[in-house]
DNA sequence: GTGTAATATCGACGTATGTCGATACCACGT
DNA sequence: ACGTGGTATCGACATACGTCGATATTACAC
C-alpha cells in the first residue's frame, strides 16, 4: 500500500497580491536598493548629482531608476534652482512591513 | 543669485545590495506571494497538486515558480510517495527583516 | 513490465526590464 | 536672447521573466 494524499486538501489563499508584488519589484534591483539606502542614511534630501556621481551608471538610467521609485510612492521629488533633490517617503518602512505581514501572518513571528 | 547647490555633496552608500535585490526580486511577484501566504497559513506542509488545482496557471508555471521560490531558500520541498509537500523555511521572516534592515537603518524606525 | 498519475524539465513565445545614446526640457548666468 | 549645465524623456537594444505545450522523470497499482 501506497502513502496516501494528504487530506484534507489545502485552499490556496484567495488574497491578491498584486500591489504587494508591485512595491517587492521595485525593490528587486541593487541601484534601487543603494539609492533607498543613501537616503534612508542621509541628514538632509539628495542631490540627483550625487547619484550621478556615485553610482557607476550614465545619468538616463539613474533617472530611470529614481522614475521607478517615484512611481512606486517610496521616493518623493523637489525641485531647487537648477538641481533636484530626493528624499525617502516617510511610509516607506510602514508599508514595507504591511506587505510583509500581509504574505506571512503573525503566527510566523514566533 | 541663484540657489547654490547643497554641500557638501552626498556620497552613496558602498554597501553591495545584490543578495538583497535577489530576495525581493523572488518576492515580486503575485503568484508567489499567494503560495508564501498559503504555506504561511498551513498547519502542515501543502501539496504540490494543491498549487496547480487553485492557482491560475498551469502545472508547469507553478513549478517553475516553486523553483524560483527554492532556489532563493525561501520554501523546502519533500516527497512522500507520489505527491510533493512544500513548507516555509523557518527563517523567511527573520531574512526579509535583515534585508528590510540593511536597506534602512534603524534610524528610520523612529 | 505496463499503465497511470504527479511533478519536473525543456523549448518556445511574447512581454517586461535594465541599460545606453540622443534629445528635450528647465533654470540659471551673462 | 543666448549659452550652459542638470535632469527627464525617447528610442533602441540585449537580456530576463512569466507563461505554456510537449516531454522526461518518478512512484505507485496491476
Amino acid at each position: 500500500m501506497s502513502i496516501p494524499r494528504s487530506c484534507p486538501p489545502t485552499d490556496v489563499v484567495a488574497a491578491d497580491f498584486t500591489e504587494q508584488a508591485g512595491l517587492f519589484k521595485a525593490l528587486g534591483d541593487p541601484h534601487r536598493l543603494t539609492i533607498l539606502a543613501t537616503l534612508a542614511r542621509s541628514e538632509s534630501d539628495v542631490c540627483v548629482c550625487d547619484f550621478t556621481a556615485g553610482l557607476p551608471l550614465n545619468q538616463p538610467t539613474v533617472s530611470h531608476h529614481l522614475k521607478i521609485l517615484r512611481d512606486a510612492n517610496l521616493v518623493a521629488a523637489r525641485r531647487r534652482g537648477t538641481w533636484v533633490y530626493y528624499t525617502l517617503a516617510a511610509d516607506v518602512r510602514r508599508r514595507m512591513g504591511a506587505a510583509l505581514g500581509s504574505v506571512l501572518p503573525k503566527k510566523v513571528l514566533v
